[in-house]
DNA sequence: ATCGGTTGATCGCGAATGGTTATCGCCCCG
DNA sequence: CGGGGCGATAACCATTCGCGATCAACCGAT
């Protein structure tokens, strides 16, 4: 039973699996290349069977490899949680969190819900990143982050990630302070300015079908990477664009939003975790936002 | 970040925790209690808090120590199923998979399963253990099993454990080969030898609920710890006992079944298993029993 | 009151481990 | 045909890990 695997295995295969070859992962690790090799030997020498596919021209995963480094992932990134949780923190207290928050998702609602949290586990350290629904799903899943705010829709979704909506908004127009209403016909044809389909996709499928339905054709004047670049440009007046109303309190003093009823459905943020990230501390977390054990995925 | 925690750590700090003191802990993971001492201590100065009181007379877990020690077991237990799964085993193949079954789900449908899981993943090793249904929920809940077959029941359950149905079986009497068929009327008074309410709680609920309903006062003339012993005293004419008609086949020559179709409901077998057991190799085996990603418990 | 018999803590010392630098052999590609 | 990648190997060094021996505190007996 006894095995001289430990922790520094899983994270040497990890990375030469990721980084694509040893002296790539003896760098990303900050260690020199002999040792990559001696403990990656160790550990398939260990288990029984090769992990890696020694070509001549950079290495590849073997297919039982494929799968220990798969589950390797999973156990490393719950360990990591282990020790995230405990730790003593700068602020004196315990644990950390790491949660990802899409841009859209800058509500009202996660403030409270964190305001919670942090009076029934003061002194916690949360870390919030601001992802892309695909990457924050991404990172859910290879355990990078905790928990995640993320746009709800259909085609956002993983077999291991759990999901629970957790508020919705209405979707409303963003134009520069100055100009006047427009009508709502008025905007088929009118310029908008949208967030990238590469970092947006989620969302932009989401506005696509809500134009269909309210028969909005908006000319796709612009395509811009992140929110802050998107409002700037909205500001210069290059066009509009469609954003949840939930943000207005924090647009920029250029810009303000008007309702548009005739989008018929809002938009639902969720909370997603991956349900094999459990501990006691993220039990407690979740528990601000819904009960946090709901259903998982129906695949 | 970066920690000087490792898996040593984890298994040193659950030791303690669970035998209770430093040199119980020493004895019970093979070292000397010097090693304890550093290793905790260790540990104790990279997380930033005291994981034990020391009391005079034996240790106990701080409150942090015990958030940090349940989470710590969480850990360990996938690390050890992630070595697990990939290791090479005795036959030559891999993966290992541990499962524990209750004594009443001796069915066809188990090893149908567990054929077509070893179609699929030839050569993984399977070790099952015979459980009563409460050990095997807490054994799932501690990782040390991962997954079993138990009695489905509402008082069986655990907030981490998902379930799922598997099959069902009408419950028959159980009596001598020789002996002639008893009236269901007849039977209320009758002696009975019954699994022991310790070690067969949620069967004997079951029954209990079942008898009633059907206006049945069985006379408990012996209790009993496992089935062997069950048998045995049946075919020894102590009385009759109550079981799944799917063990017929399994029965000793000397026993035999009859179907009582006064008792109403069958007896349900879930496999059960604790959703944060993921790797490939369970996810597999999983699949072999119904979809396996079904709901969770609603607390 | 003191003396075993506990408990965990401390102190050196060897052995094992995890890391280093230097170098090799290989194969691809200019 | 000779770089310039790659991983493997060798020799060596620092740290870690575990050991036995010992200590200090405490409890419960005499």
């Amino acid at each position: 039973m006894q095995s001289r695997i430990g922790i520094r295995h899983l994270r040497c295969a990890i990375g030469v699996a990721d980084a694509g070859g040893f002296r790539a992962a003896a760098e990303m690790l900050g260690i020199a290349q002999p040792a990559i090799t001696k403990t990656i030997r160790d550990t398939e020498e260990d288990l029984g069977f090769a992990i890696f596919e020694r070509g001549p021209k950079s290495v590849s995963l073997t297919a039982p490899g494929q799968r220990f480094v798969e589950d390797a992932r999973q156990s490393l990134a719950q360990f990591e949680r282990t020790i995230r949780a405990a730790r003593r923190n700068e602020t004196g207290a315990y644990g950390h969190v790491i949660i990802g928050y899409s841009a859209l998702a800058s509500s009202g609602r996660i403030s409270q819900g964190l305001g919670g949290f942090e009076a029934l586990c003061p002194g916690v350290q949360i870390e919030m990143h601001v992802l892309s629904t695909d990457t924050m799903i991404r990172q859910l899943a290879g355990g990078e982050i905790d928990a995640g705010f993320l746009l709800n829709h259909e085609s956002v979704a993983h077999p291991s990630i759990s999901q629970i909506p957790v508020w919705s908004s209405p979707i409303g127009l963003v134009l520069p302070r100055e100009t006047t209403d427009p009508d709502f016909e008025t905007l088929t044809g009118a310029p908008f300015v949208m967030g990238l389909r590469e970092n947006w996709r989620a969302y932009r499928l989401l506005l696509d079908r809500l134009c269909a339905d309210a028969g909005l054709v908006p000319a796709v004047a612009e395509e811009v990477w992140d929110v802050q670049v998107l409002f700037q440009r909205v500001a210069e007046g290059r066009g509009y664009t469609l954003y949840p109303m939930d943000a207005a309190p924090a647009l920029p003093a250029s810009l303000r939003m008007i309702a548009l009823p005739q989008l018929s459905d809002a938009l639902t943020i969720s909370m997603a975790w991956n349900h094999v990230a459990d501990t006691a501390l993220l039990r407690s977390f979740r528990a601000q936002f819904g009960r946090g054990e709901a259903r998982l995925p129906d695949r």
